[in-house]
DNA sequence: CTGTTAGCGCTTTCAG
DNA sequence: CTGAAAGCGCTAACAG
């Protein structure tokens, strides 16, 4: 592949002209730069990135650490992130850290050694302590969906004890009383996890404004997907205790579990209704319809990765002040009846 | 941050034998061996990946173009080229032509001045010739869900054309007569997608394999998403003809269907089955139940990644013959009635 | 086993 | 406006 001596060669002129106009960083003659220019499409001149990225310490990079790639949830996420990057002209740098604590040390660690101007990290695997010794001398980084203590600077995350708070709320308002909560599990037993545990805060919030002492016999925990939620919600049935609605962590969860309604004939929402939390595009198209608590995390990657790209100098950050909390808000479908 | 020459100064050695450690390309003295560890972990050292790729020539990078990271069909597809990836010890770069030719041509381009070590492309919105001129000279890149004449060492693809007979099979199987068709319709007018043309090849060729003459009146175009197959429908069922089966595209555009069917009181299956192509995580969890052909997306992109890193010289091909055409499969649910 | 040295391809002073 | 030259941090002969 030509490089940048065989295009002065061929154009007849010293490296510093070409780079000159390649960058177009200074002033060059014009029968000089039509050389030059000829000459590169002659040879389809790239100029080489890492040769570039070495000298300039700059990579023109975005790196982006997810749980899962084949997750909806993420895919909404990458897309947020990927927006401001093709806008700032970044590309993509992605990896996943499948939930496990190692491998996400891992994905972050290796986007560190890739020197990406700037990172976004969502972690659930290892411990606040752990992500922030990990990215603290990584200035240009941001954790998403996760509100760390004294790291609040670099943060964006969702008020999810409002969420929980609000979706209780909705239920309470159409009359129901008896509200289950499936909640996620942590698969390493030191962690607890901060979202769903303030998800369960607002859940209880929201009952004991009502007067509802909340019931540990409608909890059920288990991993935060289909299967989970489908487990959770037979878990439940098997108790036998009294519900006319359940609230799950997310929608996957939700989904799992009015799959584990049909098939133990329980009518949704004639019997009992159901909330989510996310709104991916699955809640759309569940039947009936899920009711749920928008997550806006494609507009929360956007807002990570421009926070990101600021961090690193890239842009001025556009609002005053810009939004590190972001609202959740009561999406209405079908799946809650009215009680009253 | 700390470079090789700072761990040699400390480490009292030359930089060559911090390379040596560093790599574990050359037998280095235990003691020297020792310091040289210490001084690394001390001075926290990360060798500069650029540096290495320039002068290696290799950038332990693998390059991904897809149409739009919020899709969960291309979710799968990362997914799948992920695996690779991690086990190869490669990065993963992620561009997004957004189904734009002019998008699609700098995603990949884009990645080619990154100087992968393989790209792995999935074009729609490219003329074949356009993407073999694009990808000539990058000898290690595959295309995938394509197959492109004089190209084919290079492409992975579903045999689209049995996917289209098998679930026009399956429906005629179950005594369906009058089959509609929901169909991708192309961005871009003078480039005939060859999956849905091969799709609805396969519907004729079951169709006259019973001596059903094809209609025209139930053939139905749209965008490949859930509101094109709910557009495509509603024309379907504004055109007041007769069917009992409708065949989509794919599952978002069946997803899309069903919505419409339910919007005007048609019952799936009683009153009209629907099938699409994908099995994509919403197939489980549309009411009823989606029955698809299967697209084995993940194991195509995993087949996709290890063929370009093959093609890259990183490994050999594992198969003593590599399958390139993935086979589709009926994946039954509950959204076909049989009529018998 | 170890150090010296010549680049990899590019940007950026610094002279002219 | 232009070219020469000094690196960016690293690898890989080459000599010892």
């Amino acid at each position: 592949m030509a490089n940048i001596k065989d295009v002065a060669k061929l154009a007849g002129v010293s490296i510093s002209t070409v780079s000159r106009v390649v960058n177009n960083t200074a002033g060059v003659a014009r029968s000089k730069k039509e050389a030059v220019v000829r000459a590169m499409s002659e040879l389809d001149y790239k100029p080489n990135s890492f040769a570039k990225a070495l000298v300039s310490n700059k990579s023109d990079t975005l790196g982006l650490v997810v749980g899962d790639l084949g997750d909806p949830f993420f895919s909404l996420l990458m897309r947020g992130v990927e927006k401001v990057a093709s806008h700032y002209n970044k590309q993509l740098l992605v990896s996943s850290g499948h939930h496990d604590p190692e491998r996400e040390k891992e994905a972050i660690l290796s986007l560190i050694d890739r020197r990406c101007d700037a990172i976004v990290v969502h972690s659930k695997a290892l411990s606040d302590y752990k992500v922030m010794e990990l990215l603290e001398s990584q200035t240009s980084s941001v954790i998403i969906n996760r509100r760390m203590q004294g790291f609040e600077e670099r943060c964006i995350y969702l008020d999810n004890r409002r969420a929980g708070e609000m979706a209780t709320r909705y239920l309470l308002e159409h009359g129901h009383r008896h509200i289950a909560f499936i909640a996620r599990s942590s698969e390493n037993k030191h962690l607890e996890l901060e979202d769903t545990r303030d998800r369960y805060q607002g859940y209880q919030d929201a009952l004991l404004a009502h007067s509802i002492f909340p019931d540990a016999g409608l909890l059920s925990k288990n991993q935060p997907d289909e299967k989970g939620g489908y487990d959770a919600t037979i878990e439940l049935l098997n108790r036998k205790v009294e519900f006319t609605a359940i609230f799950a962590y997310n929608d996957a969860m939700a989904a799992g579990c009015m799959m584990a309604l049909r098939e133990r004939k329980v009518q949704v929402p004639n019997d009992v209704s159901v909330m989510g939390v996310d709104d991916v595009l699955l809640a759309h198209f569940l039947n009936p319809g899920l009711t749920t608590v928008r997550y806006p995390i494609e507009a929360m990657g956007t807002a990570a990765a421009s926070l990101a790209l600021a961090l690193a100098g890239e842009h001025e950050p556009e609002q005053p002040k810009l939004v590190r909390e972001f609202m959740p808000e009561i999406k209405i479908r079908e799946s809650v009846r009215c009680l009253k």
